[in-house]
DNA sequence: GTCTATAGTCCGATAGAC
DNA sequence: GTCTATCGGACTATAGAC
């Protein structure tokens, strides 16, 4: 028998996603989420940095794809080609948590604090690709503005996935974004 | 003779940016600022909804100028080609006060929430992008791909305006990491 | 696990400008 | 009278320190 019921961190997340979706936000503070998930809010605090951080759990997960993808692309296809393919080898990771990544980007737009923190997380996800590229040989401004581009393109394949009731797995959505920033002269 | 001594708002822009150069975001207290502004801490947060607002004073100038340069772009040139040329129409904007801009980014630079909030004020930049851009006509997801790349272009630039000594005029800048965007493939 | 500082909100009061 | 800008005090939650 543990001392503790296993998995706390999960639990909190799982506790402050619903908070959030039943209350908003602003109306949960860290003590109600820490209640329902059965724990302390000092130890809420032990594990998250601050009440945004619950929500943005498991990121690095994304990070370590992109980069392996990067890796591991061919050598012949040009910079902002190897990193559009790093969006689309992210979508099983997405298509598998698709309804929970739903409500979570639900979550996020009802609050502009919310989208700080997302913001930082893309923009820290467009800097692991820079790095991914440059270590492929990719020179600057060319690895930073691929990775932008890129970004751009999974921001829009990433709004039209979650936000359109019959869109398209999310490699797809992916796809035809790309095609439309390969479009553009 | 008034009750009050004029432009409070931009003593407290100014002793926060000094201050912030001083000891440090975190170091510096609302109450600070105010006090060195000749305010209380109550009129601060009526101007600013929080601490870190401060140092985003001012950003509807450049928000305006963006628009009202898509809006007035030849008639004949690609989305693309518009929205990098609203960029290049910001030049005059940040040259002028070079000196404040370089030592406002060094703050930013130091803070993880003050890069949250300049981030959240470039989507809300590159939206306004997109945004003016529908407005001639462009369609999703065109407008949008077309403002992130121009956005990316911009942060290019920017970051090596203010960060290279020797570096180039801001529109030089711009030219530079706009034709290192059009040369991806 | 407790204790504390700071951020940020709400309420009302004040007093010049128009 | 109305509008606008200030100030003061009390209050809660966050988040870090001890």
């Amino acid at each position: 028998m543990a001392r503790w019921e296993p998995d706390a961190r999960g639990r909190m997340t799982l506790a402050a996603m619903e908070l959030f979706a039943e209350r908003g936000f602003e109306q949960t503070t860290a003590s109600d989420i820490a209640e329902r998930a059965g724990v302390s809010e000092r130890t809420f605090f032990r594990h998250f940095t601050d009440k945004r951080e619950v929500l943005f759990d498991g990121g690095d997960a994304l990070q370590q794809l992109v980069t392996d993808a990067i890796r591991d692309a061919p050598a012949d296809i040009s910079p902002l080609e190897v990193a559009l393919s790093a969006m689309t080898a992210s979508a099983a990771f997405f298509d598998a948590i698709r309804d929970r990544a739903v409500r979570r980007a639900r979550i996020i737009a009802a609050h502009p604090s919310l989208q700080e923190r997302e913001l930082l997380k893309l923009a820290a996800l467009a800097e692991t690709v820079a790095e991914a590229l440059r270590a492929r040989g990719v020179a600057e401004p060319t690895a930073t503005l691929a990775a932008h581009g890129a970004l751009g393109v999974f921001q829009v394949a990433f709004d039209r996935w979650a936000g359109e009731d019959d869109a398209p797995g999310f490699a797809a959505c992916v796809a035809d974004a790309a095609e439309a920033l390969r479009a553009l002269r």
